[in-house]
DNA sequence: TGAATATAGTTTACATATGCACTATATAAT
DNA sequence: ATTATATAGTGCATATGTAAACTATATTCA
């Protein structure tokens, strides 16, 4: 009856317990495999993930940010943003200030390197997007957005 | 036009590139959020997913499983295995034993206690995934099972 | 047989993520 | 003003995931 692909590739052998964990597990591999991919495609640039993250959102607000805030729109835990940070300091990517009016701020900012990095991966990381979705028309891409929010 | 409500959420003063990089973002974004509740979700139980996951696989199988077989399944690089069974078995919840006919091989079983463990989880677990994706009705459950394929 | 190669696992080094405790600074309440 | 509380960020311990090098055992094949 419900017996999907993911179930015949990890060899379950009891079916599905509901079509909701179908679902999520679904999520979660094609999660694993996505950050499989998009991880070797940094790594190729001498970045992870999470770093990438950190300088595109930087680029897209255009000027500095405070530490938590980058934090938040990573959906992050605090405390794994310094070091984050830290290594990307340690690599000329961005650079830390203290805020003068309210000295517990620490605002970080994207450096002129790393924006000319941003630049040369922006064209490659497109077309991966492309080619990990591209197996899907507008209409579903548009439907699987829908049913994630 | 394609302002989806992931786009607001992370603040992103540009449009999405693509329809596709707009998906994959939602894919990461939930697959964030889904994480962070079964890791809560199993840390009240003393477990981590990665743990509950080895745990789930062999009491599927319902024998030991060479060490190998597991992280395959898990579709988890090789090394990370090695920590995963140690904490385990350090807990009680597995055991290892060599074979003998090819004594490079480990086999990896679980205990009793485990299989307590399991169960005491199994309708939790399940009441957790009807809430993580309740909002979607039969039909969309299986279109996004589909689409994630 | 004996060397080349393959396979199963481990070890090590490093980057994250999480929870918890802590410091420094700012704001609110009395 | 002074104490209580909140906020921004850091340090520490632990678990995990990745790559690369290594060990032990098996297999292949010349």
């Amino acid at each position: 009856m419900s017996s999907g692909g993911l179930q015949q590739e990890i060899k379950k052998k009891l079916p599905f317990d509901s079509l909701e964990q179908e679902a999520n597990l679904n999520i979660l591999r094609t999660n694993d495999q996505m950050q499989n991919r998009f991880g070797r495609f940094f790594r190729s640039y001498d970045l992870t993930p999470s770093q990438y993250n950190v300088l595109r959102i930087l680029r897209g607000e255009g000027k500095p940010l405070p530490s938590l805030e980058i934090g938040e729109r990573m959906i992050q835990v605090v405390p794994a943003i310094t070091g984050l940070i830290d290594r990307l300091e340690k690599q000329g990517l961005v650079c830390r200030r203290r805020c003068e009016e309210d000295r517990r701020v620490v605002y970080v900012d994207i450096t002129p390197d790393a924006k000319k990095l941003l630049k040369r991966i922006d064209k490659p990381l497109h077309a991966l997007h492309k080619e990990l979705s591209g197996n899907l028309n507008q209409t579903e891409l548009k439907e699987l957005s829908r049913l994630m929010e």
